[in-house]
DNA sequence: ACCGCATTTTGCGCTGGCGCAACGTTTCGG
DNA sequence: CCGAAACGTTGCGCCAGCGCAAAATGCGGT
């Protein structure tokens, strides 16, 4: 997207890369040497678009380190956040759902790196790599999930234990234990934040201000700490 | 749940039943026939649980006739409607994602009549039925793709606008031409159009009696006709 | 024909949270 | 080190749509 820089097929990719991470987990050592060396590394900025909506699905992804939004656009030039992909995750796995185009953009939150395959490898990888198929449809399993979860949440709670709700689930998901509290691992503003809830930045703003004021979070830019989880959690349920 | 009924074994399913749908199009006769002999029918009535959240994912079903509501139920009680499957389509899939419990309730809109097959014919389904798998998939990334525009809307349209897509979508899915405009096929209360789109039903009803009076729709009692789809187009896109 | 229940309609007041606006603060490139 | 851009805070007024309440209407059962 950004420059169309020959993708640098790093010297030599290690078979440690993948061996820990689910969809791979029960392959031999042989078999991720092929899938590496079919494989094509890059490194993205943070803000990078990995790969936009409605764009044909070439090129499926294994997050190796990072964190990516993956992102809709409203006619009316809206954002709204639909999930966050963790490194160790596949996306743009378009295909595993009979599309040929991506549904949603992927933007990296930070400098990400990750691996990609030509979309044509999918159904190779599916037949011939045994708990491929399956460990990906439960990741995908997972996602719809949280897709429910947010539906019935923006149906049914108040902006203050949505806001609440989606702190808790970044921590969980990326939390880092610093001294005083749980930080979200990565760069995360107020913009983004109300992106994720369906508000506007200034009440995701004012909320977080008040929560300070009580002790629950801190926060410079671009950085939340949670300094008491159980009182969010309340918080989250409507008291 | 309803009654503990011994589900009755029709005696004889016809192929014909399944010949022309999209997860069985591909199969010859002899694999339908095999097919069938596995499955259960049975008759629900309207409003009847086909299964509950949270339960273990015993079958997994193929709606004949009617309608059903795909609805979650918060901890306060609130319904939500996450989807709506017509005839002709599979449910109860969960297997397919990797779950062992069901994700939502199923409830018939319609009386209705389903097959169904123990899951743990699931992986065989996949294993021998040529296009069974991708067929499935190929309907789980529409729903997918539903779930995300739903998302998107909550987040990002007014309740008119919602309401208004989510009749047009009703009508799309489900529309029967009758004279004077489109009538939704199911009976659908003030209430279910509120659950549908995150609203309360008072105001679906005075959204609806207003557009009666501009002459978009007429609405007898569980029953809404479509007399000016173009108009509500328009509405659904905010002006 | 009548009763009871489910569904629908409508009025009215209240409020969560959005829109707008102005200003403070941190970061970064040059 | 300076200026601009990105990010964050806060005050204020307003209104879409919810909550509550009450009544009307159609429907099924006996």
């Amino acid at each position: 997207m950004d420059q169309d820089a020959p993708r640098k097929t790093l010297p030599r990719l290690d078979e440690s890369l993948l061996t820990h991470l689910p969809p791979f987990s029960r392959l031999e050592r042989r078999q991720i040497r092929t899938i590496l060396d079919q494989a094509s590394a890059r490194r993205y900025a943070p803000g990078a678009h990995i790969f936009d909506e409605g764009e044909p699905a070439e090129r499926f992804f294994m997050l190796l380190d990072g964190y990516v939004r993956v992102v809709r656009v409203t006619a009316t030039g809206e954002q709204v956040t639909a999930l966050h992909i963790p490194a160790g995750q596949l996306l743009g796995i378009a295909r595993a759902l009979g599309r040929d185009s991506y549904p949603a953009t992927a933007v990296t939150a930070t400098e990400s790196i990750a691996l990609s395959w030509p979309t044509r490898l999918w159904d190779t990888f599916v037949a011939d790599y045994d708990g491929f198929a399956t460990e990906t449809y439960k990741t995908l399993g997972h996602r719809v999930g949280e897709m429910n979860t947010r539906i019935v949440e923006l149906a049914t709670q108040q902006v203050e234990q949505r806001v609440a709700n989606a702190l808790l689930r970044l921590v969980n998901q990326t939390g880092r234990k610093v001294d005083g509290g749980i930080e979200i691992d990565f760069p995360i503003t107020r913009q983004d934040l109300s992106e994720l809830t369906a508000t506007t930045l200034h009440t995701a703003s004012r909320l977080l201000s008040g929560w300070e004021k009580l002790g629950l979070v801190e926060s410079k830019r671009k950085r939340i700490k949670i300094c008491d989880p159980h009182a969010l959690v309340l918080l989250s349920q409507g008291r």
